[in-house]
DNA sequence: CCTGGATAATTGTCAGACAACTGACATATA
DNA sequence: TATATGTCAGTTGTCTGACAATTATCCAGG
């Protein structure tokens, strides 16, 4: 007798493969350098034409890939490291570890509370609903050096205090990553400029009305709740992030 | 005898034209709405259903529409304004009318001449290259308070100073891409914070010190040549900047 | 040496089919 | 009655095979 698993596990396996395999085969490739053709490719993973070319084509979107109608598909010039653009979703910890460097965590501070009017917004829930919620805070450094200053609020129906164990990297997205029932899809992050204040600067050792760059970030499922809302400071010189815009109707 | 276009401009129409109808579509629907099923859509559209796929998938990457298998495709509940992004390449100007506002353009300088080792650099030239270029400065003004700074270098090849005439706009961006030879595709973007010097404060009307956006972008072609260098200082709280990122391996 | 045409290779698109999943409803069962 | 199970229509996910459009290359002819 078979429980069935879960509908929430039983994730269509094709495309996602396909994507996946897709930028391992790129990661190692030199600018320029060609892929096997389609049918070549499509046999390799052991999907359709049409399927890997949904893949192909998100690729392309983003500016990674460069297909050219009788010729070939090939791997764009101006990409120096792969993704490396805020368009994807990357912890710290882990943008730290590509980039060969390894991160600490200080000032460490998480609470299970009821959520403020403002991380109620923050959350997308109603200011009349009350919600008990995670609250981690902390500093990031780099060579004993603070770069980061990270605040997340996440509901306990997500997160609770006790998965923050001894091994805790400093990155409340990693924990959300490896739970993999909560189907992450996307996260809406507003960038802006602010001075520091006493608290930042104290915490992140500059002086106060230094320029900070701020993300204030919503992480969303598949099926649109908000699993995590959070408030970030970084140092400017430390990370370097960018984006890689489209030109509108290409 | 018929002289054949200049391939550059030989776009194919098909796929394009599936996604701005969408975009069309999308455009007045309310968050979590229904679109037509697949093979209606197809058809109304005149293309192929794995033609459709490949364009829906480009949007579901974006996080405008959410695809459920057995159920049907839906608007993303989270989208309050359609490609708000910086994920799309957009002058400050539309940006500007897509908000119901009007800019104006102050501090308008512009000089032809030979490119600095930095502005080289910038466009992916090397440095024993020499090369003139187009230097465009303005301020832009929303209700006469200034907004933002901003600096373009152009090489002279793709704009010159007679281009810029009476009915600028401030948007050098707009005018390349008015220029549809030239294929632009795709602006990487570097962000950070800055704090306002003298020159940038005194043309941004803050106090020295003050924390600003401060935007780095080269502008690509398909062909991978930079078309445009920019350097853009942005004062908080006017336009609200965010960007959708992806869940890796998603 | 140059020119033009044939040719092979590759991506772009299409039509039709079936599989997998979902939700609603009807039916059987305790 | 309340709960579980079966059935069915509708939708997205994937596959197969084919043809169209575009490009680079080679080769014959001038």
């Amino acid at each position: 007798m078979t429980v069935p698993e879960p509908t929430a596990l039983n994730i269509r396996l094709p495309y996602v493969q396909v994507e996946e395999a897709i930028a391992a085969m790129i990661a190692p490739m030199q600018p320029g350098e060609q892929l096997p053709t389609e049918p070549v490719l499509a046999k390799r993973l052991g999907v359709s034409r049409a399927t890997l070319r949904e893949a192909l084509r998100t690729f392309v979107e983003r500016g990674i890939l460069v297909r050219r109608q009788g010729v070939g598909t090939f791997v764009a010039s101006r990409i120096p490291t792969l993704e490396a653009g805020l368009e994807v979703l990357e912890s710290l910890d882990h943008m730290a570890q590509r980039l060969g460097l390894s991160t600490e965590v200080t000032h460490l501070e998480s609470v299970e509370r009821w959520a403020t009017p403002t991380e109620l917004a923050g959350l997308g829930l109603p200011e009349t609903q009350a919600a008990e919620v995670l609250v981690v805070d902390r500093v990031i450094t780099v060579k004993g050096e603070p770069v980061a200053d990270l605040h997340d609020v996440v509901p306990l129906s997500y997160l609770r205090q006790a998965d923050l164990d001894d091994t805790f990297n400093g990155s409340v997205l990693d924990l959300l990553l490896g739970r993999s029932h909560l189907m992450l899809s996307t996260s809406r992050t507003e960038i802006i400029a602010e001075e520091a204040d006493a608290h930042n600067a104290a915490r992140l050792n500059v002086r106060r009305g230094a320029a900070l760059l701020k993300f204030t970030a919503q992480l969303y499922t598949y099926d649109e709740k908000i699993v995590d809302y959070s408030v970030s400071y970084f140092v400017p010189g430390h990370y370097k992030f960018h984006v890689m815009r489209r030109v509108q109707g290409q």
